[in-house]
DNA sequence: GAACTTCGCTACGCCCGCGTAGCGTAGTCT
DNA sequence: AGACTACGCTACGCGGGCGTAGCGAAGTTC
């Protein structure tokens, strides 16, 4: 059923994935052009263009292989749910690969149709586990039942990518601890 | 003293920086080229190049022409003050001209220096503002005296940009001032 | 109205990236 | 061993943007 592949394929595909992907982080996606992904992958241009049908398809492509959908802790309660979610965003958002590259989709994802939909689709992915381990907490008597999970994510997230993105200031797992205590204060708290 | 500006240069001026931010907004910094600045504008390339050296001095100059340093509104409370600034915020973001131009601006301080130094610099002014409404709601008693205003400023800016950068969600006024409310319930309640 | 300055225009030279074609070579499957 | 397939390489044609030079025309200053 599956028609071998060949290995020459696979290894050359991955070479030249993880060279756009490095070349992005660095020069940004308008700047990383076919030319420099052979010059960095060893990879000839013209086997380049054997796999890939032009520059935009390579680039998308190797957004998509750096896909790594978070595990729903499911610590019991929603504060370690959160904790470790939050903290992993964190960690993501310095040290991870993704780091260098989620600017470049940001801008990408304004203009252009197709980077707006991986990013798009990016995005739910990640949210998805939030989302549902807020739900959780508010099934089990943790938050009150009229919390918008939706509010509660941009809450949540929010404040570190603002670190990462827009402040001066570094993004420690410390700050994303307290922004999990603050949120969840708030919300357990009632209205004064 | 002030050796008398011809108004041809001033016209002219206006009319490529105008031009320069409105093709920087549709197709960002590394689309927007000379010559596309020169038929959107009306001014001839060679009139750019009197008055730039190139075309990252242009770009340059087209964003610091669109920094609107925000009042201290001082209303006397610091919800009052918050909610006027943050809202002031969700409307840059959403409906202002600045509003196309920040993913922009973002991406490009992740590796051009100059534009990292315009990004740092156009922060600083927008949240010194906030910064300061801050720390006179702490003297005011209205906040712990241990608060870090940087955080609360995270707290309070992020969940506005991760709506309008990666969220799906809409970002309206509405959402500004439950983000206000609910970071000062949660730093006006005592810790459980 | 005369000197001065800015302007628009045309025409460059240069570099660089895109995507393609054709070839011989080296690795892979059976 | 033999057929097959992906590979590297060289060489293109093409378009497009950068930044410059030189000119005459139009606007500005005094």
């Amino acid at each position: 059923m599956t028609p071998r592949i060949d290995p020459r394929m696979t290894r050359s595909r991955a070479a030249v994935l993880s060279a756009t992907l490095e070349l992005v982080a660095e020069r940004g996606i308008p700047a990383t052009t076919v030319e420099a992904v052979a010059e960095r992958s060893g990879v000839a241009k013209t086997t380049i263009y054997r796999q890939w049908p032009d520059r935009a398809a390579l680039v998308l492509d190797a957004f998509d292989t750096i896909l790594a959908p978070p595990v729903d802790p499911d610590t019991g309660t929603l504060r370690g749910d959160l904790l470790h979610l939050i903290t992993a965003l964190a960690d993501a958002l310095t040290t991870g690969p993704a780091a260098a590259l989620m600017p470049a989709l940001i801008d990408a994802a304004q203009r252009d149709p197709a980077f707006a939909a991986l990013h798009r689709r990016e995005a739910e992915r990640r949210h998805h586990v939030v989302l549902h381990a807020i739900t959780r907490g508010v099934h089990r008597g943790e938050l009150p039942a009229d919390t918008d999970p939706a509010d509660l994510l941009d809450l949540l997230a929010g404040p570190l990518f603002h670190r990462r993105l827009i402040s001066t200031a570094e993004l420690t797992r410390d700050f994303a601890e307290r922004t999990v205590d603050l949120v969840l204060r708030a919300h357990t708290t009632p209205p004064t």
